[in-house]
DNA sequence: TGCTTTGATGTAACCGGTTACATTTCGTTG
DNA sequence: CAACGAAATGTAACCGGTTACATCAAAGCA
């Protein structure tokens, strides 16, 4: 193992004068730089991080808490985190949680533990509990937000984008709307479900829960909630799912059931992830800026971490906009 | 910030004592122990992890080289290397490299400046080029891997799959089978390619240049190749693509082309992401056990950073399965 | 010449744990 | 009671950088 002193003897001086060639060469006079530069590059020293990092109580890592990585929105929004952390000399240190709250809080706890400078959280979860307000580490939670975050936040405007998707619906005469949710408890589903409401409610028409299916923004659970749909005695003329996993999981649904989107049933999903423009029909969604979630949760969470008190409470709403495409037609 | 040093006072006790309490406490009297532990229950100790790997030269982090998460197959697989490091108690640190091999050396870098223990490679391309063989990191080349690895290896054999999937295509009458590649200079490219006229040499049919098309792996690239394809003035009754988002852009266009599968023409995929068996029509495809590429790999890898060297040059061929779906049909 | 200033470099403390080795305590046995 | 061994605990070196402070040489100035 090369370090610091075998250079630093190499070359014939201290080891401050090393340290010092590489991190501020200015103050080092030309002539000794070039003899430790050549004796770094004699031994091949690379300056071992973890000293680094311990010695300045930075480990310039976040820690990333994502409910599921096999969701493609959540790829996209770590997409744009990784780039936003590479670009800013960070590492993310990724952790699946599968929603599980006790894996959650033991990734948190690398903070606490100072492997990772901060956390970045896409799930409507604080891990840190009750800490008390001055001993909280650095977060941002992001996708999914709190109502009461006690951090940063990103999020999207759920309820204006689930309105104006319902509205798009109301448009093209549908009365009848059938409703697959997300996780009953999450913010997120709750703001869509009041969306929905708010449309229908200016329509004039009253909610029917009979038409709302609960799902976990998986293929499996769409597919089978349309199922659930398709089966009542007077089945929705239109579906809107809280996700486009499980709108693909209903339009598979629909067609098993002989009917055909949009002639006999339309359909609306929510992300507008890649698959969306190429399914058959593709999907009318809302689009909304993945990696951008994930670009502007890092900018938040290194402020937060380098003191910049101005973001200590900012929460941003990301935009997003109604891509209307071939799953939503005219009621019959 | 409480340490070592304020819980030793707190107990009275030596540091060396705390430390003895914490990691081997049998060594420890029961008095001194509970007073120990009681004084880090009161000072709400948390060892300082970063110093602990300084000590210890050990991060208990892995770096993942990862060309792009957000192609799901390798979301899969990043979950299963998440799943089995965490059992592990190693964390991972993510990078998407999309097959930048500047950024794929700089990530490398992370495990000689000790910011972590090993890497695993989902891509054909040594990051650590010409390291001598004595100072090479811990390293494990999964998915796509290097015909002369350095390292570990665990692949399918993409050869034998490629020729289930076109003997599949045989069986059912095609004889214009056309391909859909991925990027150039890839072994997995290469090796399904060779799979592929295995199969047709082995039926006596002499291949037909005319009918391969590059891509790169997404919906996009299987559109416009099978967009090539169709417009040739002898079109092939049989696409096989070499994976299922660029056959899920290929069914698209065909769809656009006015054209049905399987009875016009039939696709054929490869991966079986969750999307397959939901898409219209649902996806012929070559079934891979993903996480467990990713679990495998941890394994392997830990076995090198542990120096079992049992390990050292082992290369693991998952096993797969054709999976027939609705997308392949007998020739019209 | 003598004194001050400036620039370059060296010395050693420090970060917070771990652990080899030293020391103390205590029980056991002849 | 002395002597010994085992168990419990303390002391301090150590990991590899960083940096405050000390030191020293050379230059500037009266």
């Amino acid at each position: 193992m090369t370090n610091i002193r075998k250079v630093a003897e190499l070359a014939g001086v201290s080891v401050a004068t090393v340290s010092r060639t590489l991190k501020t060469p200015d103050i080092v006079s030309p002539g000794t730089r070039d003899r430790v530069l050549a004796a770094v590059e004699q031994a091949g020293y690379r300056p071992n991080l973890m000293a680094v990092q311990f010695r300045s109580q930075r480990t310039r890592n976040l820690v990333v808490l994502v409910p599921t990585i096999a969701n493609t929105f959540f790829a996209r929004v770590i997409g744009g985190i990784q780039e936003a952390a590479q670009r800013r000399g960070y590492g993310i240190l990724l952790c699946n949680t599968l929603g599980d709250e006790r894996a959650e809080r033991a990734y948190a706890g690398m903070v606490s533990t100072r492997q990772a400078d901060g956390l970045i959280q896409l799930r409507a979860y604080d891990p840190f509990g009750a800490s008390s307000a001055e001993a909280r580490p650095p977060m941002v939670n992001a996708c999914e937000v709190l109502d009461e975050a006690p951090c940063p936040t990103v999020k999207l405007d759920n309820r204006a984008a689930a309105r104006a998707v319902t509205e798009h619906l109301l448009s093209l005469g549908h009365r009848r709307i059938g409703m697959i949710k997300g996780p009953r408890n999450s913010p997120l589903t709750r703001d869509r479900l009041l969306g929905f409401q708010d449309a229908l409610a200016a329509a004039g028409l009253a909610p029917d829960e009979s038409l709302w299916c609960p799902g976990d923004f998986t293929l499996r659970s769409g597919h089978r909630a349309a199922g659930d749909l398709l089966s009542q005695s007077e089945p929705p003329t239109a579906i809107f799912c809280e996700n486009d996993e499980m709108a693909m999981g209903a339009l598979r649904r629909i067609r098993e059931a002989g009917l055909r989107v949009p002639e006999d049933i339309s359909v609306a999903g929510f992300d507008d992830i890649a698959f969306a423009s190429f399914c058959d029909p593709s999907l009318t969604t809302i689009a909304q800026p993945a990696e951008d979630f994930g670009r502007v949760a890092v900018s938040l969470l290194l402020d937060v971490i380098d003191e910049r008190d101005e973001a200590a409470d900012q929460h941003c709403i990301m935009p997003f906009e109604l891509v209307v495409r071939e799953s939503t037609g005219p009621s019959a």
